[in-house]
DNA sequence: TTCCTGACTTGATTTACATCAATGCTGTTT
DNA sequence: AAACAGCATTGATGTAAATCAAGTCAGGAA
């Protein structure tokens, strides 16, 4: 991978999404992060930190991706929270995790001490401009799901997981085959029931039926074609009228 | 009510939560919002404002209750968002309402015309830092609310609800009769379906069977005793370990 | 090659909740 | 007082998804 630190996600990369802190065209603040940043490494499966455990930094995910997740007592997990190149995590002002953090893939962050960060958001009022933003498309996202989990079927949940994480890849690959959309899953069947809030054996039984309705192709278990992306998101049961931009 | 804009939350009565605008300590930004606002007023069961509208205006609750909701195309309503006194409505840097917003109580909310705030929130760092701490605190507790969609039986979904009805309640009153909790439900049995991705039967019979366990008392349909709120949250089924902020 | 392991699939059965359908309350209208 | 409307309760039945239980398949180690 590229060096993606801090520069501008227009111009191709920043962790700390465009407008906050642009290598281009805000020397100053990135001169000021640069000080405090610093990476780490994470293999697949690994877990960056425990929900209570005392965080000291926050961070941004360079490349990989993270997830987030409760789990009550009897161990019943959900995701509320898929971090994806950009993402940040942590809270400016808490002292400990709220959720688990977990690597699902090789997973590269990079980390500011907590403490200087903070400081930084005091003196550079754009950088805490330019959190707001992110958080608030957090929470339009979170609102999203909330609507996934609360009334849609099992059909729906999957044909809108895949249609999220469609998206997301064509926006990374940024050209697609006439039409159809290729791309691996990079949840296994339990991630995506724990996302879902369904069990790993009904996510397997729904993607097999989406399989044989001619929806999807699948090739192994990860390979996915789609064919129609318009079909698959007439499955995904959402509001017709465009997007929260519409 | 009493006249609770725009001055501090921790003086007793502040729309845009205590920090960022303070009638005492911050006279100079109250001053500027002073020039920008105005007030709205909607009974109880009103729409104030449709997913899709132009909205040119963000907004704090003053007094009252609002929700907001999300709509499938076959008529599937999940509630995302219940707006409490001081809570923030509408998105700097959108021109739409994103979700259907209805005054589930009779509702009074103050006002800022967009463009001005916006304005402000460039000029007054103090405004957008503020918003930032109130955003992460929903986005808190949308996340734990996709906990409760996505994992939680119905009886667990009505004792988590009936927990955070109780909280607030108990935060605004401040004092209440010997470990017994006392407030009205400020919603239908619909409208928590609504918010626990339930059907109003599924609250209703589950609300009877708590009531029958001993758990709950209701006077009426609305008016709920809370006797022992340790045993309420131990039928809520949440992780044992304190708050968010253990 | 065989064995093993972890991820996945598929089938049989159970169950929690939805759906369909009365019926009961409480307050308001006339 | 009767009639009505809006909410709420309760019962009977249906069903989507969970649970329990075998398998299958691909890759890695011995």
């Amino acid at each position: 991978m590229q060096d993606m630190h801090l520069v501008h996600h227009e111009c191709g990369d920043c962790p700390i999404r465009h407008r906050a802190v642009c290598a281009r065209c805000e020397t100053d603040e990135l001169a000021r992060l640069e000080q405090i940043k610093y990476y780490r490494s994470y293999q697949a499966g690994q877990t960056v930190i425990w929900s209570g455990d005392r965080m000291d930094f926050v961070a941004s995910v360079v490349s990989g991706i993270a997830t987030l997740t409760q789990t009550l007592e009897d161990g019943r997990r959900q995701m509320v929270g898929m971090l994806l190149p950009s993402d940040f995590v942590g809270r400016p002002g808490r002292a400990t995790a709220a959720y688990d953090v977990t690597a699902t893939t090789d997973l590269v962050m990079c980390c500011f001490r907590k403490k200087p960060f903070e400081d930084m958001m005091v003196t550079t009022p754009r950088v805490a401009q330019r959190l707001l933003e992110m958080t608030l498309d957090e929470l339009d996202a979170a609102r999203e799901w909330m609507l996934l989990l609360g009334r849609k079927t099992a059909r729906e949940k999957i044909a809108s997981l895949l249609g999220i994480i469609a998206r997301r890849d064509a926006s990374l690959r940024l050209k697609t085959p006439k039409g159809a959309l290729i791309f691996d899953l990079p949840l296994t069947r339990e991630e995506m029931a724990d996302y879902l809030g369904l069990t790993l054996e009904t996510v397997s039984r729904q993607i097999s039926a989406l399989k044989r309705d001619g929806v999807i192709h699948l090739d192994g278990k990860r390979h996915v074609t789609i064919p129609d992306f318009d079909r698959l998101m007439d499955e995904a049961g959402d509001d017709s009228d465009g997007g929260v931009l519409g």
